[in-house]
RNA sequence: GCCAGCGUAGCUCAAUUGGCAGAGCAAUCGCCUUGUAAGCGAUAGGUUAGGGGUUCAAGUCCCCUCGCUGGCUCCA
């Protein structure tokens, strides 16, 4: 008798032989609860399906990034089939997972309101209770078209499938893939009967009552495919968690970032703002934050002056004609402001960048090979006119100051100097708290750019290399670069994951053909010099707020607009404190003593509340033992320092730049 | 720029159905003289973003403008 057909596979990477037809649920032995897929062969595939000769089969857990992305697709789902219960004429966009949640596009006649979007939620609590199956179908494209009659967006979907077009759409990937196509049933556990079904490439939770945490979040509107000229359609964003613990702790996280908003922190610590009266995008620095910008800069100045830089200074308005020269008007004049019209007729324009001044600087007399690699360095302050919907604090501002350098160099010096130019960058950002990096390499955007394909390639590799030789994450930005080179970027996370893109080092071969820029090399010839551009805060006001959000405020001593503050016990305690005052002013600290006629106890609070690092308090205590109590902003506390040692520990800590403040 | 929400004292927020614009903090002036995150009292602070409309009566309802917030698109 032939023995029962059998399957070999292998299963958490041991080999097993199982009956035909066996599910990946059943091999895994999967609960549907914790266990919620499975990865068969490196695709996520529903734990329903069957397994075939040779599978590798491994479990994916609710509580994994896959698990998390299968959930939180899952519950997109739900919230479809709540808004077309409660929204009949609702057309379905796109529904895909994204970090920390999901969204749903729909067409829908009247956008969502805060009240739709309760009533939403407690419909896709209803489902979620009722514990409806996810039942996977494969149809064909015509049957598919047939199903889907009333979905307009779906057959466009269904036509693009597996075109470029379905890769560029973020998140159509998720319901048509490039192979077969597939439906979702969603069937009642008791009646058998289907509720709803979407297009979707899947997979999916056993059933809607395994989600065991959701949240819907806010409603915005959103270009179909992310195309401007394309319709705007309503998308609703939620977020899921694999328990309540989880989803509580995400929006705890988001009350802590909220808390550190920097438009929030900026005013609360006195640090700047933005008034209406000069207008959007346009900051003023108040004095504390005066401060922390000085010494940003003066850093930064020096870290430059020692890097081999030369500091130049340009004007914040040009005529036209360099503009022209540059090819700014051509690919750049949406970003900027509107000209003024001066003498006569001549169009003046506020600068967006500063390189064709630089440029200017450059070609100001003959150069000779000698002089490379030229590196030119101005705190250059540039005007973009950014839509009024997309200014933001001053992360994103329609004034700001780049920290901005444009290095002139032969062919050959490139490699060497992308190399040790991301090494300064790098070195230098931790010096200012942050060490946690990747790099991103933006290139060649097909619509917009100037110059020749093999010059893009040529300068794109240059710097992929570059990049390599750093040994950090590199991430592709396929389009990303601007009109004239390509660009490396380096991505820092915050104190709390978030990540920013600070630094940027543009390759150009393309502008300094346009400024017709030549030095004279060693044999006498004449030679174009290649530039690169490069700035390392990207902005002085972004990096500010980054800074202020990863410190949460409480920025180191060296940065610390106040670094300490005397807390007399008593008024008669003032003169003691006066005199240590003046032994660290003379140090050069920035220290104040708190002599107004609130209690020490509220003085200790302010102090606190501006997140000053180092306090002195002094009694009688203190002063006959010649010392100060020195507390520290975490709440911490020596008693009896004597005076010099805490100058001391105050001056280590400022020019040390420590971290910390102990 | 597009969609939605919001705009009350410097800040955080009240104001019942459309019915006298209010509190805490901050500020100013006093009192208190103090040992580890808010001492007490008084004073001042407003064209309720701006404009128009409905109404006996508008912070509240309607329209327009401006600004901000969250997204989309874009970006240092």
């Amino acid at each position: 008798m032939p023995a029962a057909p059998e399957l070999h596979i292998t299963v958490a990477g041991t080999q097993r032989a199982v009956a035909v037809a066996t599910t990946a649920g059943e091999a895994l032995e999967a609960d549907g609860r914790t266990v919620i897929a499975a990865m068969v062969n490196g695709e996520p595939r529903d734990l329903t399906r069957e397994l075939a000769d040779g599978d590798v089969v491994e479990p994916v857990a609710i509580d994994s990034e896959d698990g998390r992305a299968i959930l939180r697709h899952s519950t997109a789902h739900v919230l479809a089939q709540a808004v077309q219960e409660l929204f009949p004429e609702a057309k379905l966009g796109i529904g895909p997972p994204v970090e920390n949640g999901f969204y749903y596009d729909f067409d829908v006649a009247e956008p969502f309101t805060p009240a739709d979007l309760r009533s939403i939620e407690k419909r896709m609590q209803q489902i979620v209770k009722q514990g409806q199956r996810f039942d996977r179908r494969v149809v064909s494209d015509e049957e598919a078209r047939a199903e889907l009659a009333n979905e307009p967006y779906k057959l466009e979907l269904i036509d693009i499938k597996g075109s470029d077009a379905a890769q560029a759409a973020e998140g159509a990937g998720v319901e048509v893939g490039s192979g077969e196509l597939t439906v979702y049933d969603n069937i009642h556990p008791r009646t058998g009967e289907q509720c709803w079904k979407d297009l979707c490439r899947g997979p999916h939770l056993p059933t809607t009552r395994v989600i065991p945490a959701f949240k819907l979040m806010r409603t915005a509107a959103a270009y179909w495919r992310g195309k401007e000229t394309n319709p705007q359609l309503q998308r609703v964003y939620g977020t899921a968690w694999e328990s309540k613990d989880a989803l509580k702790a995400y929006l705890t996280f988001l009350e802590e970032a909220e808390k550190r908003d920097h438009r929030r922190l900026g005013a609360e610590l006195d640090l700047f703002s933005i008034p209406d009266e000069i207008g959007s995008g346009l900051a003023v620095f108040h004095p504390k934050g005066g401060v922390i910008r000085r010494v940003m800069e003066d850093y930064s100045r020096q870290r430059h002056e020692r890097g081999g830089y030369e500091f130049v200074y340009s004007p914040h308005a040009t005529k036209s004609a360099l503009f022209e020269k540059s090819g700014h008007l051509d690919w750049y004049a949406d970003g900027m402001y509107p000209p003024m019209q001066l003498d006569g007729g001549q169009d003046y324009y506020l600068k967006p960048m500063n390189c064709p001044m630089h440029n200017l600087i450059f070609d100001a007399r003959g150069r000779s090979y000698r002089e490379l690699p030229l590196r030119l360095f101005e705190f250059g302050t540039v005007y973009r006119y950014e839509k009024s919907g997309v200014v933001h604090g001053l992360t994103r501002a329609r004034g700001f100051t780049q920290d901005d350098a444009h290095i002139y160099c032969t062919k050959e010096q490139m490699a060497d100097e992308l190399d040790s130019l991301l090494t300064f960058v790098l070195d230098l950002l931790r010096d200012y708290g942050l060490d946690d990096f990747h790099l991103e390499l933006s290139t060649k955007d097909p619509e917009k750019f100037i110059g020749d394909d093999h010059v893009w390639a040529e300068a794109t590799d240059t710097l992929r290399q570059a990049a390599e030789k750093q040994g950090l994450e590199l991430v592709m930005d396929p389009g990303g670069a601007a009109f004239y080179g390509p660009k490396i970027s380096v991505q820092a996370k915050d104190a709390i994951g978030r990540t920013w893109q600070m630094s940027t080092l543009q390759l150009d071969f393309n502008l300094p053909e346009r400024f017709d820029l030549e030095y004279t090399a060693a044999d006498g010839t004449r030679q174009r010099p290649v530039m690169i551009h490069r700035a390392l805060f990207g902005s002085i006001e972004r990096f500010f707020a980054v800074l202020l959000e990863h410190y949460a405020g409480a920025f180191p001593a060296w940065l610390a607009p106040v670094q300490a503050v005397g807390i007399p016990i008593a008024d008669e305690h003032v003169p003691y404190l006066r005199e240590v005052e003046a032994k660290l002013r003379a140090e050069g600290i920035r220290v104040e003593v708190d002599a107004s006629d609130d209690r020490m106890q509220k003085k200790i609070r302010n102090a606190q509340k501006q997140k000053v690092p180092f306090m002195l308090l002094a009694g009688d205590e203190d002063i006959s033992k010649n010392a100060v109590s020195f507390r520290y902003r975490d709440g911490s506390q020596n008693n009896g320092v004597p005076v010099d040692e805490a100058v001391a520990e105050i001056v280590a800590a400022v020019r040390e730049r420590h971290q910390g403040d102990r």
